[in-house]
DNA sequence: TTGACTGTATTATATGGCTAGTACAGTTGG
DNA sequence: CCAACTGTACTAGCCATATAATACAGTCAA
């Protein structure tokens, strides 16, 4: 059974896209596989407080990217392989990096200071 | 005058805080001096396709943070010093690179891989 | 088998972002 | 002076996000 204990929702972003988030980032850390059952619709909003339609828009969206594997009556588990992992991750990796530069270019920051500054934020968590 | 040309909209985020951020970013790369006139709401709207109300509510935040004046009549003008600039870059810096440093830990990558990843990036655009 | 769980679907309401249109008072330049 | 600009304020509507309540059919373990 797949683990929400690590889920810290954000403000400012759609909490069902965190959530998805939450899943394909796993999945890349290879901490989510192939085969792991995730928490029911009800059970799962429960835990986090919030509204069983919210769980369900992200679950849909995970099926619909053919990331997870839904019937009725049972839960959904993971359907993910070697492929799919590295399509995800290297599109996560590039959407996410492309906005940090994006925002460094803009306040005239350099390669070698945007180097520096991750390095040392990194150390700081 | 600020010049508007090097801005382009993501979706995603809201279009206010997207001007919010270009208009801070600016100050902080030094493009954006103390002084410098701002274009008009009306005209900055025409000129993005954007609400003049959507211009409204990124100036009137401005405002709120002291960064700009304004005075019914007349155009607003930048209002920032050293000090101002110096928290504002930490701010910014500090928001934008937890996020990155966050997103990939989530993903289960190194400090070093990911300062070899945006060194990456950083080139390919 | 059967009761408690599961996924799925529907309708309704509230809020925030964005658009559209209108209005009014202050300034600026010819 | 005054026409054209400026900032500011307000109402109304649309869409996405999130909530709330309910319903129904499929799965699963005791």
């Amino acid at each position: 059974m797949i683990s929400f204990d690590a889920f810290k929702p954000t403000d400012g972003t759609p909490i069902y896209q965190q959530i998805l988030l939450y899943i394909e980032r796993g999945a890349v850390a290879g901490t989510i596989r192939d085969g792991d059952e995730l928490p029911s619709r009800r059970v799962l909003s429960a835990l986090l407080g919030i509204n069983p339609n919210t769980v369900q828009k992200a679950f849909h969206l995970l099926e619909e990217e053919d990331l997870i594997e839904s019937q009725a009556g049972a839960k959904s588990v993971m359907k993910i392989d070697e492929e799919k992992i590295r399509k995800l991750r290297e599109n996560l990796l590039r959407e996410d990096i492309r906005s940090i530069t994006g925002a460094l270019r803009q306040m005239g920051i350099s390669r070698e200071e945007a180097i520096r500054l991750i390095g040392q934020y990194w150390d700081e968590e």
